[in-house]
DNA sequence: CAGCACACCTTGACATCCTAGGCATCCCTT
DNA sequence: AAGGGATGCCTAGGATGTCAAGGTGTGCTG
């Protein structure tokens, strides 16, 4: 089995990609994959062995809520809401993520 | 032991900052933290129990060849200088970290 | 009715990172 | 002269997050 190094998006990142794709609205799983798919112009691709995973972790951690619905389609889904505490944490991910730009600019620009 | 949540860099990162550094000149270990702490302008620390093994596995990579001499200081440390291969790759993850970060800027700015 | 998209979930493997140690040498201060 | 701190190397163990690969079921469409 030879393990193609993958790694798409980089561990830490996630939380924040799907808290900033559920803070425009309630959404289900599967329709955050294909938001932050679209939103990226396509250069994201959340395998669901990822999300699945996080977003029971986010939801014990308080930062989303969810519940059981039927979507326009007559399906039934899980839909996530973003809580208040939530949406502190996307904040403080982003300026955290900024920061991090920030820094390895700076390596980057060294001669 | 509670267990602070740390990850102060991203998984995947600390390759590159490691290549990027010693791609400015042949460096040991112990340089190559301060290195990076100063080029990052004090914003990013890198744990001696994350640098020495990645710096095995850069170096089982190809990526650095490594020899033992002796510092201006005269002590002895093994200084690592990056190959022909390390330096692509370097440019390789240069390239994949500026996507990264346009995808998630992306992602960012949708409304 | 076969196949695909939708929608959920779990398991196991894996890489990477951090904490927390240990070891040795040199220099400075007390 | 002793002690501590900085320099310099390394390892072991555990925590985490991601991915590949599987499984389940429903509804639509050809």
């Amino acid at each position: 089995m030879k393990r193609e190094k993958k790694a798409d998006l980089l561990q830490g990142t996630l939380d924040m990609l799907i808290l900033k794709a559920v803070s425009l609205g309630p959404l289900h799983g599967y329709g955050i994959i294909q938001r932050i798919h679209q939103m990226s112009g396509e250069m994201l691709q959340v395998e669901q062995g990822s999300l699945y995973p996080a977003l029971y972790r986010i939801e014990q951690k308080g930062w989303v809520t969810s519940q059981w619905e039927v979507n326009e389609t007559g399906r039934r889904a899980k839909f996530y809401s973003i809580t208040r505490a939530g949406a502190s944490q996307l904040e403080a991910e982003e300026a955290s993520w900024d920061r991090l730009v920030l820094a390895i600019a700076k390596v980057r620009q060294a001669t």
